[in-house]
Parts: structure tokens; sequence; C-alpha cells
DNA sequence: TAATTCACTTGCAAAATGCAAGCTAACTCG
DNA sequence: CGAGTTAGCTTGCATTTTGCAAGTGAATTA
């Protein structure tokens, strides 16, 4: 397989790489369903919330598992049903993902609620071993369920 | 002034709302050289490396201050010039930042050296509040030098 | 066996992007 | 003062990416 030559003009900042990656607007909707709310297929992706066309879908699981950020298993159970699953570079994203969500729901209208974000902030490394631990063990029971759409809203004060 | 209606699906999602503010290739590019190279005009992100086209760095700063996360100030020496700069809530993404870049530094080929994000990795509170402190004092003396284009890369092994 | 489901493709219109050129108000230099 | 230069854009246009609807084929279920 040939590398990407990309007309994109590349430089050796790792925030630009990570861009590269996962920069886009669906590519980390997708990394947060596998690693919060413990979606594996492309029907559960699709029907995620947040609509995704399918053809970008399909389009953006081959490129995460092009860069080994996901992997794609055919199911055991189901020869139609593929599962898709966060490598350990991609859950390796887990830090990333938590400050996201932070930061938008200190400083942006979210449906995340002022308890929820609080004990997030103040308790960052126990949510990251509870995330990682059922990357490990396989667990696919939520960490977040999906979040309604704006109605009620709340805003906190920022930290600092 | 209205609300932007936006045809594309919302939901409360934090990291969603997070996307829909920077989720594409260049808006964190522009926002990583006012964190840490210290720069607040067009010209220099527009020489910044990358390559911006400056349609799309014109409606990227536009957009970054009407969402509140950047300021633009006209320049006191010169009066053709803008300067740019994070607001609070800009400086905020600091720590996605960080995470973003030592990610990618473990799991991508950069340009950064393994000392150097081994420091991060290891004082994240200390890099942090330097940024912080430059940002609050205005101190445009960078934390990160441009990194050049890939030609020599390094990789380490992630942490766990 | 017929219908349904899953994971995609395909075709096409609309939007975003990249690229080059232009444009206007401020500067600088002589 | 006037000619050039610079900063920060805008415009036009070709290319690429996206969104949307409608398939397709293999596997599963009724």
């Amino acid at each position: 397989m040939a590398r990407k030559p990309k007309t994109r003009s590349r430089t050796g900042c790792p925030v630009c790489v990570s861009l590269e990656r996962f920069g886009d607007r669906w590519s980390l909707l997708i990394i947060r369903d596998l690693m919060v709310r413990g979606y594996r297929t492309f029907r559960e992706f699709q029907n995620a919330g947040e609509g995704i066309a399918t053809n970008v879908l399909s389009n953006r699981l081959r490129k995460l598992v092009a860069h080994e950020i996901i992997t794609a298993v055919p199911s055991a159970e189901d020869g139609r049903s593929v599962h898709y699953r966060l490598t350990s570079k991609g859950i390796a994203l887990a830090p990333v993902m938590l400050e996201l969500l932070i930061w938008a729901a200190r400083h942006e209208e979210t449906a995340a609620s002022c308890a929820f974000v609080d004990r997030m902030e103040k308790d960052r490394e126990a949510v990251l071993a509870e995330t990682y631990r059922r990357w490990e063990q396989r667990d696919l029971t939520p960490i977040l369920p999906p979040f309604p759409p704006p109605t009620q809203v709340q805003r906190r004060k920022p930290t600092r």
C-alpha cells in the first residue's frame, strides 16, 4: 500500500498531525461513541443522533482503521455485522475527549449537567481510569448516555 | 443578533459543540499559533507554514471572534494591522491542545522530541500554568517554535 | 422461500476549499 | 507631497468534500 502523498502541506507539528487524523466534524464523534457509549456497529453510529451520512461514515471508518485508531472485526454471531473497536492508540485519545467535554461544558451551552462536569473535572484520573478499564474489559455499558438536543440549557462559570 | 440556525443537526453533547466551534482543519492551528507561538496578525498566521488560504483564514478568524474564542483589536502602532488574541474562553483550550500534542507525539510520527514530550506529560500543570501566565501578561515569547516538516522522525512508546 | 437487516456503494446537487488575483486604507521613503 | 509598499482582506473560479436519496448483495429471520 502506497502512503498518501496528499497535496496537503504537512509539518511535523503534533497538533497538525492530530488534525489530519480526526480534524473533521465526524471522526471524533465516532471515537466518542466507541469510547463512552459502547457502540460497535455501523448501524449504531448511523443512528447516533447527529445524523452522519452513510457514505461519510463508511469513509471515516476506513480512514480510522487505516491509521490504526480503530479495528474492524467481523461479528462472530452475525456474519453481516462488523464490530468496530478502539485500538490502544485510539483509547489513548480519552484525555483529549475529556478535555474537550470539560471545555465545552464550561464555556458553551450544552446538555451536560453541572454536577456531572464538576465530577469529571475534579476526578479526571478516576474518569480516565474507568474509561480504560471498560475498554480493556470490553465492557460496553455506556459512561455517557446520548445527550438530548438543546432545549433547557445550563452554563457554569469556568474554574479559572 | 440572531443565533445561527444551522441546517446541521445539533445535539447538546459537549463534544459535538466543541467540534462545531473548531472541528475543521484550520481553527485549532490558528488557536495553536495564538497560544504557543505568540502570533497576533493575519500575516503571521498566513505564513505559519501550513499554508492556509487567505479567504479561509479570514473566515475562520471571523468565526472565532463570533464565538468569543478570540478578539480582534486594531493595532495601536499600525492602523492597518489587527491584533488577534485569545479570550479567556480561548485560552481555556490549553488543556485540549496539550493533550492533542501529547497524543500525537506518542502515537504518530512528529517533530516533537521525546525529551520535550516527556516534560510536557510529566508536568502538565506547570506547562499549563506557564501558558496561562504568558497569556495574562501578554508575553509573546513562543512556548513552542514552529516544527520543521517531517524528515527525521522519532517515536516513543506510549506510557500506558 | 420471502422478507428483512446489515454494511456498504453510487449518483448527483450543494457546500466548502484551494488558488490566484485584485482592492483599499495605512504606512514609508525620498 | 506623491509613488511605492504593506496589511488585511474580498472576489472569482476550479476542485474537492459533503449531504442526501436510492440502490446492492450477502446473511439472517419469519
